[in-house]
DNA sequence: TAGAGCCGTTAACATATGTAAAGAAAAATC
DNA sequence: GATTTTTCTTTACATATGTTAACGGCTCTA
């Protein structure tokens, strides 16, 4: 991890966190909430959307061991533009923004952790927003899949086009054409 | 400003950068390059862009009172996968990596401070990637256009088309068209 | 002031993706 | 286990953008 607690400090740490298990399909935030929490997952996979006039956009798939939120909402209090929900089964550490602003005050370092998250987040965000200005369709495809082989199996696959920005048509087309390939 | 420093605070804070004045079309940081620095604007243009087989494609335009960087190279100590050149003739105030991490160690306060920029940029970056998903080339114009009339004048426009994830062919036409439209 | 290079526009053509619709396969629900 | 829903693929057609090239205008500079 990016800092190292004494015993006590974990423990202050980890109470700050409440265990939530929720269903499949289950949704935690939903568009215009003022979100009040951030979620650790333990287990189970989350779809970041946007509700483009009932068009879902993937704005992003969280899997275990990340920190899902809508951060906007969270960090500024303002109604969220995203929706949070479940797309497995899933086993949530929850912090709310309470339990995070008491962490500020009694373990100051705990700046230090967030600020290297947010600087990680960053730094990934960075990456994605770069592929869409350097790669093609196709190439953000092939990156993807490099990457998460195992979501093709657990995520519908419309889920996973809209998430590189094309329709489950042209996905399927691409796929198609790369397989096509390989066979030569 | 997101903290507030007492006199002493903020002569510490201050001493930790330098001036420097660049002229115009000015290299800060070139490919490959492990920076050591950050740049806060007083007055200026920059621009990060990425290096594709000789094509300059950019990644961001900065402006006064922001800091520019090659973050990933400068968080993690890689190599710089950005380019950042001045655009206009430009006065920065520097931070090395050095006087970062002396700030962080005699003003804790300082964690705060970059934990809240690093989550204003990542909300930031957020924006730009909802936009590439949510929106065609033609509304990300519309969109740049509403916010940053005055870089038509102050930026080449194939520097914006690129960042607008277009050729300057595209956004020849799409200005055209709603031209074209304004008059009807 | 002449020349070189950069810049924005336009045209012609090629093509990948979007849209709409239909159907088959798989999964979920009762 | 039957039915409903969801998912994925495929087809046909429309279109916006990419590519290449050419041109005129502008800016810088030598």
């Amino acid at each position: 991890m990016f800092i190292t607690l004494d015993n006590q400090e974990k423990q202050i740490f980890e109470s700050a966190f409440s265990f939530r298990e929720v269903p499949r399909n289950f949704t935690l935030i939903k568009e215009g909430d003022i979100t009040k929490e951030i979620y650790f997952i333990n287990k189970g996979l989350l779809r970041l959307f946007y509700n483009n006039d009932g068009e879902h956009i993937t704005a992003y798939i969280y899997r275990e061991n990340l920190f899902a939120a809508s951060y906007d909402s969270f960090l500024e209090g303002t109604p969220s533009y995203q929706c949070l929900e479940t797309i497995e089964e899933s086993e949530l550490l929850v912090l709310t923004k309470e339990n995070m602003e008491h962490l500020y005050k009694v373990l100051p370092k705990f700046n230090i952790l967030t600020r290297k998250i947010a600087e990680q987040r960053f730094i990934n965000a960075q990456r994605i927003m770069s592929s869409f200005l350097l790669d093609s369709p196709e190439e953000r495809y092939i990156k993807f899949a490099e990457q998460n082989n195992d979501l093709f199996l657990r995520v519908p696959h419309h889920m996973i086009a809209s998430y590189l920005g094309i329709t489950p048509v042209s996905l399927s087309r691409i796929r198609k054409r790369l397989l096509n390939k390989e066979k030569q």
